[in-house]
DNA sequence: TTAGCGATTATGTCTATACATAATTCCGGA
DNA sequence: TCCGGAATTATGTATAGACATAATCGCTAA
């Protein structure tokens, strides 16, 4: 029984040996279902899957044709840090450093972007592999949008791993970048001198609520974050 | 008509309305065909395609429960850097700094990994936005899988531009990470003392033949890679 | 020559039905 | 009580047929 994926197989297999170069037209649906003894319906689905991808683009009556690669994109796990560091064999140790209330004001803006006088959580935390500093955890969080998180005791719990699992979100943005640390992430993550930090900010929305900010600082020398995408099949 | 759009999206509004928190069993493709008058194939795509965002998480006989979201993936597209800079409204600038043909031995282990003796083609350019370098890039690339890229002008063409129009890949594997710079990237991204590298190094495979191996190395104060992700729909 | 319109075509989606498969539940026998 | 197999159930996938929609092609008339 050929079924999708066989097609979907198919098909990969048929562009990466370059007999459909970039830019060219593959065959139809019906010719592919009538090539293969399938249905259109498992053709569709073979291609159109190709084409969430972004092996192939699909256009009305014009066919289907092999992308030009340009900017693919590499899907990135960005792991909960307690779980990647279980992974890698190692200890892992949570200590929470501080924890404040404060009315959202300047200080946030840009960052949890709170409503004016919404009271706000403002967590900091360290994480550790084998007792060494890995992660150093910079959190704000909307208590107007998140209320149950003021009577949580993040002694006992990593923020990360409470908001996970009690709420939900819509929207999430990432930067990455490489920074100088400050002096506070250089006494906090031991760091050596000159090494540098390794910054992922994240900020997640409820519909268009804020939900918290969170800044996670590594360091640089020591930390990694790897990805692979494949093109399916 | 309802289509499997509209059941997603309702599906989609109800999990954050928290009818179903996280953990929680929704009803089955049966039911919900039932509840908004469609064909089961119609909630099976609704579904399963908010299963393959990772929202839910789907098991036979078991039935479909909305994901306890650790560990989320987001979506980081990896632009080509002339188009992330152009689209910034900066203006690009190439230069290819050096080129060489070697053979592949014990330096390009845990890099590029070619076969034993095959050529190994090196390239070293310089990617500038209004004249300020912006990204080194080191590349090597098989002369064994890719032959004709030693006959590419690559003065006129920067490297991935070549390849992503003229070479197929089936697997690619980023690693993100901070770094204090070696001697040559202080000179060549003329970085200020002490200011760190943002690295993103890329392998990428056509089959288990490795096609090309990049380090790009960005001034890390002033780099920045930002992704966003949706829930879909 | 060309503007416009209808025919054509490939993809997009839905339907109803069928059978496969994985996993749980239930029940009977040792 | 415990074990194992049978029934049940939700998802996974395939089918043939149908109509919708977008885009192109080609013909006709101005």
């Amino acid at each position: 029984m050929t079924g999708y994926r066989d097609i979907k197989e198919a098909v990969l297999r048929r562009i990466h040996a370059g007999e459909w170069p970039p830019g060219a037209l593959i065959p139809s649906e019906a010719d592919l279902a009538a090539e293969y003894g399938t249905a259109r319906g498992t053709a569709n689905r073979a291609i159109r899957e190709l084409a969430e991808t972004g092996l192939v683009e699909r256009r009305r009556r014009a066919g289907t044709r092999v992308t030009h690669r340009a900017g693919r994109s590499a899907l990135v796990a960005i792991p909960i840090v307690r779980a990647e560091i279980e992974a890698a064999g190692r200890r892992y140790g949570y200590a929470l450093l501080d924890r404040r209330i404060e009315p959202g004001d300047q200080r946030h803006i840009g960052r949890l972007d709170p409503q004016a006088g919404a009271p706000v959580l403002a967590l900091t935390c360290l994480h550790l592999a084998d007792g060494e500093p890995h992660q150093l955890e910079d959190r704000l969080i909307g208590l107007d949008v998140v209320p149950d998180a003021r009577d949580v005791d993040f002694t006992a719990t990593s923020p990360n791993e409470w908001l996970v699992r009690a709420v939900p979100y819509s929207r999430s943005e990432h930067i990455f970048s490489a920074a100088t640390p400050t002096e506070d992430d250089r006494s906090r993550l031991r760091l050596r001198p000159d090494e540098p930090v390794f910054l992922i900010e994240r900020r997640t929305w409820l519909g268009a609520k804020p939900v918290t900010w969170v800044r996670l600082a590594h360091p640089g020398a020591r930390y990694r974050m790897a990805s692979r995408d494949h093109d399916a099949a």
